[in-house]
DNA sequence: CGGATTAATTTCAAGCATAAAGGTTCATAC
DNA sequence: GTATGAACCTTTATGCTTGAAATTAATCCG
């Protein structure tokens, strides 16, 4: 007797999905390693650094430890540390908002605005020639599907 | 006088693969986020854990330390950690390699089966939700376009 | 055989990441 | 005015992560 159709045709589909997770889950990781290790090796610095110099950099006011915490989907205590280096070697600096004592924006220094330009830069490169397989109709096509993803688990 | 087209058609393409490496970022990260977050609650674990748990599940004879470094993509110091802490709880276990003194095969034990397969059970049915957006078809054509973007990066 | 190189693993220091708890400060309700 | 709770940020404890240094074992080769 031959199996239900609907039965075989279900599965597959999860198992499907799983794969692809883990083949996004490797596209990423590759390419994060490969931007990591450029970072380190050209600017002394991380990936981490990177994307918060990047937050505050579109920010140019400011940002509060709470909204860039929220902006980058990291926790609170995390971006204090980022923060914290960021402003010993003089990139980032916090600054009191005035009226509300308990808040600190914190912003790029002019040193920082300049570091940051050249990293992004760079960045912007590496990224285009790690991708470089893919072509413009395809990237659209490709976002809107890793879009779609974002957005329904942020339900 | 107008553009070169060449010009303008060249600088987008490297902005349209920049916004494609963002969304592939954020979607990893928020599907990350999500299964982290269910396998501390559910499993008091993590991811980290679970794929050292996959990949000793995926070769029950064991893996070398350094061969479940090379296929995870971490360092090598990482998954001493790892492992000590599996061990700790009674799921991994090191066993020497006869006839190299220097080499250990960490493999799961009885117990780490068994919670393994309730685990990766879980797992595939949340991935299977997370990413249900995505039918059969697409989730195809999107894994063969992260293929090849690992494999490039991986050159 | 003996010295050098390579391989396998652990240890270390520093940074990143989380969740949870703590300490102020602010807003508001009574 | 003062109690209550919310908002903001830091601190703490723990675990993950890396790269580099250290340790020990195997191999190569002159």
């Amino acid at each position: 007797m031959m199996t239900d159709p609907l039965i075989q045709s279900r599965e597959p589909a999860s198992k499907e999905r799983l794969r692809l997770w883990l083949r996004l889950l490797k596209s990423t990781r590759v390419v994060e390693a490969e931007l990591r290790e450029k970072l380190r090796l050209e600017f002394a610095s991380t990936l981490p650094r990177f994307d918060v110099m990047a937050a505050l950099h579109r920010h140019p006011k400011g940002l509060k430890m709470s909204e860039l915490s929220r902006f980058l989907m990291v926790s609170n205590g995390n971006v204090t540390g980022i923060v914290d280096r960021l402003t010993e070697e003089g990139f980032a600096l916090r600054e009191q908002v005035p009226g509300d004592r308990r808040a600190a924006r914190a912003r790029l220094t002019k040193k920082g605005i300049e570091e940051f330009a050249r990293q992004a830069a760079a960045h912007e490169a590496w990224v285009d020639q790690l991708l470089a397989e893919i072509d413009p109709a395809l990237a659209a096509e490709l976002g809107q599907a890793l879009t779609r993803i974002s957005d329904q688990v942020e339900e």
